[in-house]
DNA sequence: TTGAAAGCGCTACCAA
DNA sequence: TTGGTAGCGCTTTCAA
């Protein structure tokens, strides 16, 4: 009872180890009564594949790496892994999961000892800045490499990367349509290392330069220190501003949400004394009727998956890069300038 | 250049394979001369030892399974994981993640079929209920079993747990203390399945009998239906009663965030109109200043990880079993009964 | 300190 | 449909 191997299975079965191997990896091999009989057996042996030897064997490891920025447990993360995992985990794969590749000691250590070679199927490089030198290291890992929310697609074999200087430019505008003048940006400092905050002000910055040459504008970016207190800096700024501006334009919904609940105690509210929106549409967005720019990490997760299976499997891609554009969700965060509520 | 085996090396370098694997996994018994030209050598040609191929022949899968109620994506679910991984990840060990072990078509699959089933070398089970012939059958696994929050340590080498019932006694007496005569426990239904709801709910009721005993005190259970809408569920209950409260205890700070935020929209302002105490201290707790209880499931995580490790390794655990508790943080949401802010 | 060789548990080829 | 068997890439005695 327990820990049976293979040849206990096939002697109590009365088989080779090559049908009782076959009865779990091909079945439509072996005969209905012979399979039957063996995994009967191999149950009460308490005996399974071992993954281990099959790996060997077949030369996969079934293994991916998930390389990302920071903590897993950032809302952003999680759902990307989710994603990830809905599709990997089904097809047989474990995740091997590298956080905090967003310090230079970190990533030297990664990228020059390369743990992960020879040791994973394929590759994830969830939304960080990655330079050329370190996209040819992991080339030479010679596996898929699957980039989510990466700067550039170079170097990359799929990506799936929202437009997030788009959305970004689209939520500006929409600001800037609503007839506000005067538009703030906070923005906590992630600049080298996030390339989607960088692209996000990038968005900003064009908008309101489009829209000065149509309206008068007074925009400004708010910069403040990137931690843990990040909102609470930026609450700060926008209290010392010698006017408080009519509009607020987020980099994401964790700047947008401690905002709008904490301007409220020192009586800004919005709509009706500003108008502000978010990015992500995630967690509490909906609870505080924000204003938001949606995206959706566990579909592009899916998505990154889905592409990488094909790619393990020596398959070849119709559409390798692909780019989702941010919804805007209208909700109860943003009014046209000037009218009252 | 790429995909060199270890004979490559050997060749290469001049020695044999067995110098080549220790050179890896053993320096110490090779000469520093050596071992630093078989690992230069190793890095120019791309090779590194192989996981699969080291798991058989030692035994040992380098895997954990973790089972868990729902998404990984809750808040729970995220910060345990990630209090696992840091431990695991370290010591080599990935973990493969079976999620919704919470409904019955699920729970059967995978314990009839026992995917891990000589492929992980411990189970980590997070936070559910499992009836004896689960863990029976988990027991057939022959490996280490922990469980995290689980209702029991029946059947467990290891456990570590939140005082669930003991948190929410202590929430409650200190709505009573403050003078709370009218106290309202909105809660959704989880019953079956999260043993940590139950409890709870359980401290919340005995906290309110053993305080009958010394204050008149009417209070109730106000269940709402589990799904994505239970706050608004509930925010609907307790609008309907004949009678709003002056206190509220939730089981979790994701139905007390939404409710604080909806209810000002009703003029129900806390703590000018009522008090209210959350569980978890989960994000934006100390955004809206919610008086909650602490549980810290990153480092439930981390002490289940390591017993797991000393486990796998053979040790005994000094305290196999281990209970924290809940600690009260006091912030905004609550005020003495009758005090004008 | 190093090398030779057996064998971990399986898969897949070939033969029956 | 089934069985025999080589070998996946390593670790680990044992011997040198």
């Amino acid at each position: 009872m327990g820990k049976a191997d293979i040849y206990e299975v096939a002697k109590a079965a009365g088989v080779s180890i090559s049908t009782v191997s076959r009865a779990f990896t091909r079945p439509d091999l072996v005969s209905d009564k012979t399979r039957r009989k063996v995994l009967d057996i191999a149950d009460k042996l308490d005996f399974n594949i071992s993954r281990s030897a099959t790996a060997l064997k077949s030369g996969r490891t079934n293994r991916v790496a998930l390389l990302m920025n920071e903590e897993i447990t950032s809302w952003f993360n999680t759902q990307t892994f989710a994603g990830i995992e809905s599709m990997m985990h089904p097809a047989g794969y474990d995740i091997s999961l590298f956080q905090h590749i967003d310090t230079e000691q970190n990533r030297r250590e990664f990228f020059t000892d390369l743990p992960i070679r020879r040791n994973v199927d394929a590759v994830f490089v969830a939304s960080f800045a990655i330079d050329p030198h370190e996209t040819e290291q992991l080339k030479r890992l010679h596996v898929p490499i699957i980039g989510i929310n990466t700067p550039s697609v170079d170097g990359f074999d799929a990506t799936v990367s929202i437009d997030d200087e788009r959305g970004m430019y689209t939520a500006t505008q929409h600001l800037i349509n609503l007839g506000h003048k005067h538009i703030v940006y906070p923005c906590s400092e992630a600049a080298l290392l996030n390339s989607s905050i960088d692209a996000r002000t990038r968005g900003f910055i064009r908008a309101c330069q489009d829209g000065e040459h149509k309206h008068e504008l007074n925009w400004q970016v708010l910069s403040v220190p990137r931690g843990p207190a990040f909102a609470d800096s930026a609450l700060s700024a926008l209290l010392a501003l010698d006017e408080f501006p009519d509009a607020i334009c987020c980099q994401m919904d964790m700047m947008a949400i401690p905002l709008v609940l904490k301007l409220e105690r020192y009586g800004h509210r919005t709509p009706r004394d500003y108008s502000i929106v978010g990015f992500d549409d995630s967690p509490y967005a909906d609870t505080i009727n924000l204003t938001t720019m949606r995206q959706d990490p566990y579909a592009m997760g899916r998505t990154a998956a889905g592409k990488a299976l094909k790619l393990i499997d020596g398959k070849e891609l119709d559409t390798p890069h692909e780019v989702v554009e941010a919804q805007l969700v209208p909700r109860g965060t943003d009014m046209p300038f000037g009218d009252v509520e």
